[in-house]
DNA sequence: TCTGTTATGTTTGCTAACGAACAGACGTAT
DNA sequence: ATACGTCTGTTCGTTAGCAAACATAACAGA
């Protein structure tokens, strides 16, 4: 039984409980690693865990008939994977993939639904975050529609920092344009573009924030407001 | 008191219920017409009605900051508005504006909330349909990343006569532009492009479907995979 | 019938992003 | 050291869709 997050950080939706109401919840996970590349969710799957992320990135990745797997967002210590079981349904619907290494509290999926009726204040706090990770959707949903790839593209790499706390991020071109769904020399170009500016620069594999403030800038517009309905909502 | 729905249509996300739980349901609800080009949700309003159309279409747009509407979909007597009181949000996140004229069962929303938390059964149906609205919203997303103007131009098309039973659509070319997000000249050429094919029709303000099957095969595989989800999940 | 408004058609030039292919630079393992 | 795989840079030709402007056609009301 965990009793002490604090030694590997902690999850942001977990820390909205009462202390109370969080260390009885805790008491129900376990504390796994998760590594890069691990795949915590396939579409179609029968969802046998939920995760909490507490460090580290996965990627909450959906694919449609033709087309390859892009990334819808980002999951870090700020959310969960996945929501739906709060809505009863448990068949995993995208793919979850580990985009940097860490750690989350995972718990089984009926000992959680068994939770979520029995802890009004949790499903509260998850509902609430159901409906972020919605609007979510709706965002990447006009982003995709509207912006252009190099602000998209600044998008990501700030979502990568907000989550990581790091300015230093390990992925390549290739993996970037993957994400994005659009062809890796797209994202050299734009990157070069970026690099150019002096708000990143990237080596093999790497890439490093330089001005973040400029990168915002450079973004498009669905950034802060994807952090603004988080914050709006929690 | 409405017993008795048949006489307008009915809604069939209610239709999926017990006849004593929907007549009890209904019990609380009212009928009222939705006339074209009615707003029936502005962003950021407290939802005070809840809609289940019955007859009619609405459809439900998003709109980013620095870009105009879009709609992410289109809600006929298969789903309602708006499903965030489900997850306990009071807040509208979309604008719905009434395309085709007809008539809406609305329940007041704190009725709304009280009937969800007394009946499992209608709540269970309406979580099931939330869960639907996600995975639509995933897929107009990548729909938006992937997929060429004139494809999703049919989809859009096909979508209206799927909700109204209806193979003559009364719509611009300017107001479909906007739906999708581009721009006018972009229609003018894809419709003409699927009226070439003898696909459809079509004269000042509206549209024609002739050949409903060939329209399938000329649109993207995302009106399939949208009716695919609904279907499966409900 | 005339007139103003709305809907559709068409053009020109431009840009973002695509597909495909290749070259060089950097690591790493043998 | 060499060889191989991976990552990044660059090119060429093509296409989808943008922006703006203008032309034609249909309808509605005075």
């Amino acid at each position: 039984m965990l009793t002490n997050s604090t030694a590997f950080g902690s999850n942001r939706l977990l820390n909205l409980l009462t202390d109370n109401c969080r260390q009885n919840f805790l008491g129900h996970c376990e504390l796994v690693s998760i590594n890069l590349g691990e795949v915590l969710s396939n579409p179609g799957d029968v969802i046998s865990y939920v995760y909490f992320p507490v460090e580290g990135i996965v990627s909450w990745e959906k694919q449609i008939s033709g087309s390859p797997y892009w990334v819808v967002t980002l999951i870090g210590n700020e959310g969960m994977i996945c929501i739906s079981l709060l809505l009863g349904i448990n068949i995993r619907p995208c793919r979850a993939v580990v985009q940097k290494s860490g750690f989350a509290m995972r718990i089984p999926a009926a000992i959680f639904t068994q939770q979520i009726e029995l802890k009004p204040a949790l499903s509260l706090v998850l509902n609430r975050y159901a409906n972020v990770v919605y609007n979510q959707a709706l965002q990447i949903a006009a982003c995709n529609l509207f912006h252009l790839l190099e602000r998209r593209l600044a998008r990501l790499l700030l979502m990568f920092q907000h989550r990581s706390q790091s300015d230093e991020i390990h992925i390549t071109q290739d993996q970037l344009a993957k994400m994005l769904g659009v062809r890796r020399v797209g994202v050299t170009k734009a990157a070069g573009s970026l690099q150019r500016k002096n708000l990143i620069s990237y080596i093999r594999g790497s890439v490093i924030i330089h001005d973040m403030n400029g990168l915002k800038a450079a973004s498009c517009v669905c950034y802060e407001a994807d952090n603004s309905t988080y914050n709006d909502m929690m």
